[in-house]
DNA sequence: CCAATACATAAGCATACACTTATGTGTTGT
DNA sequence: ACAACACATAAGTGTATGCTTATGTATTGG
């Protein structure tokens, strides 16, 4: 199940931390190391659930690995989130149509 | 940390299940089983989890329990997704702005 | 009252998860 | 070519998660 990859891969803290770190713009996992205290295995397998996800994608650059967001992920929760129109307050109602479009 | 609830409440197909029936209406507990091959007890303890992480409320009706939809848990992930508006497709441009609003 | 019903909580258990250290793979500069 | 670097993978371990059965609590109809 797709959202259950994306949803598990966003429960974790770091995980997210480094998502947000990556809304920033591309990093590669080294950078991403820094102010997280976590070892470079860790960084490595949290980037593997992230990417496998569809919230991130990765780009060769010589010995470096360069993520950055992957508009598809977002597009999915975006999605998902359209199924609960009904429930979002309702003076952002216009936003059911915008999302409504992303069904495709 | 508030999203850590709401995603691993997610990252459970079976509450997700749970949650998307409740998208349809108010139901109790029993109710939300049909359909469902899980005991009552897991279907207690699903619950609770999706209401600490605020996305369903409750409401006691007798000794029925009924369980809706919380609009608060769709808008924080609402609030959530706006931090990554910059890669939403280009078409839904106009929903940053929407989104924007409920950041308070 | 009291049996039945609706749901919650407790306790135990198998599995999944996130972390670690150790090692492997691929790229770059010299 | 080879040493240094960037990153991935393997293997092991403690803890969290989701399930079960058993039991507790609250409400209702007879």
């Amino acid at each position: 199940m797709v959202d259950t990859d994306i949803f598990k891969a966003l429960a974790d803290p770091t995980r997210r931390k480094v998502f947000e770190k990556l809304a920033g713009g591309s990093l590669n996992a080294s950078a991403l190391r820094d102010g997280l205290e976590i070892s470079q295995p860790a960084m490595s397998q949290h980037l593997a659930v992230l990417r496998s996800a569809g919230l991130v994608r990765e780009q060769r650059q010589g010995r470096f690995v360069n993520y950055e967001v992957d508009p598809d992920g977002i597009a999915s929760i975006g999605t998902w989130l359209a199924r609960y129109r009904a429930y979002w307050p309702k003076r952002i109602e216009a936003l059911s149509d915008l999302l409504k479009d992303m069904d495709q």
